[in-house]
RNA sequence: GGCGGCGUGGCCGAGUGGUUAGGCAGGGGCCUGCAAAGCCCCGUACUCCGGUUCGAAUCCGGACGCCGCCUCCA
């Protein structure tokens, strides 16, 4: 059984399916304005990682998550820069989509975007005006918070307290400074549709109930997001749920922000690093390793010598991978545990690293237990029991497949003049002559490599 | 103001009341021609003050500090 953190309840719980063996979710996605920040890296291999544990452990796991592409970023981004929203929200979605690439995060089943649901959103503005839930302003129509007897459940705070913390805006219509706009009204140079309200554009809170229940049907199994979405997006997704008289989110989940100095990373306080420039500069699996090694509710902080701590320990993983030759696992290629041969130490580590990711996604709980492991399946080899030590590392190997983490035995491509290098310095060792031995490793490593002495001579990967 | 969360060894980061979390860095050792890799050993931490308990990082109360949401935001 998985259990799950539930934001409603405030603990932690079984995550019970609609349908027993398939998971349905829901992950709250990009606004496509702007390159993707360490936050939306964070939360994509949070959530990737989830998926893919749930894939692992035999389940069906049915993936959504939107793409924003019309809101009030991308036209204030349009306007500025004298191009339309849409190249705009197409440009940054590739921008994301390459990003996501380079982190190994795999695509959703499905990516809706907003646009393309916006005959879904009218109809379901109209049917609330029908009702009464919502109300036409000189700027749009608006939902009316009071008609949800229980509005403020996610946020863990009844609707009159949250109404008294709530900033007070210049002087609007709105009946109630909560009340949020399902619909705005055209303005010139701004993207529009025509609707029986009004011509006009989707608010941002609509799109995802409208999809989430299209693609996922009512009562799916899990919504997630950022905590930051938990007040007012998630509340007013359920609202307008409930407004509608369909059931929702089964399970609201929430992770933590990437934080910078203390202080959340966020676009509009500018202490934002992206996601692109890290992927540049770094391994991608490191930030992988630094995400599976904190907990998904906390917060992370994200530098330069922290992710350069991930990469030296990932450099034991790739060096377990290259001593026992490990096959590549991660990414699109990984095995079920079903199908993969669990026994003596690797049932046991298996069975460790199954409770820690079942109790709430403990993935540095799980990542521990797996570098335990490392240290056994190195010492097995080292005292001679090469058969079980390679067994052993081969299910490290799976277990950080299913969290999506690849291990690299490296390249072995070489050149000409290396090859003879290596040759003529396995010679000048077998003839003890460690002054040529010595001279032809340095020039190796000056080549850019590290050279290691192995049972059968001369080994050198790429430093 | 309301609600929620957090304060762990040099750094990152888990933690179910009593037994070594784990990683990185550092020190010592084994192995090695020397290295590298690997393995072994070492630091014995839990913001502060009370309380409960035979025993608390872990439970309760309080203090201090930090963070988040209540506005766009992953």
């Amino acid at each position: 059984m998985i259990r799950l953190y539930d934001t409603v309840r405030g603990e932690v719980r079984d995550l019970t399916l609609r349908s027993p063996g398939r998971v349905s979710m829901y992950v709250c996605g990009p606004t496509v304005y702007d390159l993707p920040h360490l936050g939306h890296g964070r939360f994509t291999l949070v959530w990737d990682v989830a998926r893919r544990w749930f894939t692992f452990q035999g389940l069906s796991v049915h993936y959504v998550s939107n793409v924003t592409d019309v809101d009030d970023n991308i036209i204030a981004r349009a306007n500025l820069e004298s191009r339309t929203e849409s190249d705009v929200a197409a440009q940054y979605e590739k921008e994301w989509w390459d990003a996501m690439t380079r982190l190994g995060v795999a695509r959703p089943d499905d990516t809706p975007h907003a646009t393309h649901y916006i005959e879904g959103m009218i109809d379901l503005i109209a049917s609330f005006l029908d009702r009464d839930v919502a109300y036409v302003t000189s700027d749009g129509v608006y939902f009316d918070v009071s008609s949800v007897p229980d509005y403020g459940l996610l946020a863990g705070q009844p609707l009159e307290s949250l109404r008294a913390g709530a900033r007070v805006e210049g002087s609007d219509e709105k009946r109630s400074p909560l009340d949020f706009a399902l619909w705005k009204n055209a303005k010139p140079d701004e993207p529009s549709w025509p609707a029986p309200f009004g011509d006009g554009r989707p608010g941002w809170h609509t799109e995802c109930v409208v999809m989430a229940l299209d693609l996922l049907g009512e009562g799916f199994d899990l919504h997630t997001g950022g905590f930051d979405l938990k007040f007012p997006h998630h509340e007013n997704e359920r609202a307008q749920a409930e407004a509608a008289h369909k059931s929702f989110a089964r399970h609201w989940a929430h992770h933590g922000f990437v934080m910078v100095g203390g202080e959340k990373m966020s676009k509009s306080l500018h202490n934002f690093t992206s996601l692109t420039d890290l992927l540049d500069k770094t391994d991608p699996r490191a930030y992988r390793l630094l995400v599976l090694r904190s907990h998904y509710r906390s917060p992370i902080e994200v530098t330069p010598s922290i992710i350069a701590d991930a990469e030296r320990a990932l450099d034991r993983l790739d060096t377990l991978a290259r001593r026992f030759q490990l096959s590549v696992l991660g990414g699109d290629n990984f095995e079920l545990a079903s199908s993969h041969a669990w026994e003596d130490e690797s049932l046991e580590l298996y069975e460790r690293v199954v409770a820690s990711m079942n109790d709430d996604l403990n993935t540095p709980f799980a990542v521990a237990e797996l570098f335990e492991a490392l240290t056994a399946a190195n010492l097995m080899a080292d005292e001679g029991h090469g058969a079980s030590a390679r067994r052993l590392a081969q299910s490290i190997n799976a277990l950080f497949g299913a969290l999506g983490l690849s291990l690299l035995a490296g390249s072995h491509v070489t050149d000409e003049v290396t090859e003879k290098l290596v040759i003529e310095r396995d010679a000048a060792r077998l003839s003890k002559n460690w002054a040529d031995a010595d001279r032809i490793r340095d020039e190796l490593v000056q080549r850019g490599w590290i050279v290691e002495d192995g049972a059968s001579g001369t080994v050198i990967r790429r430093s």
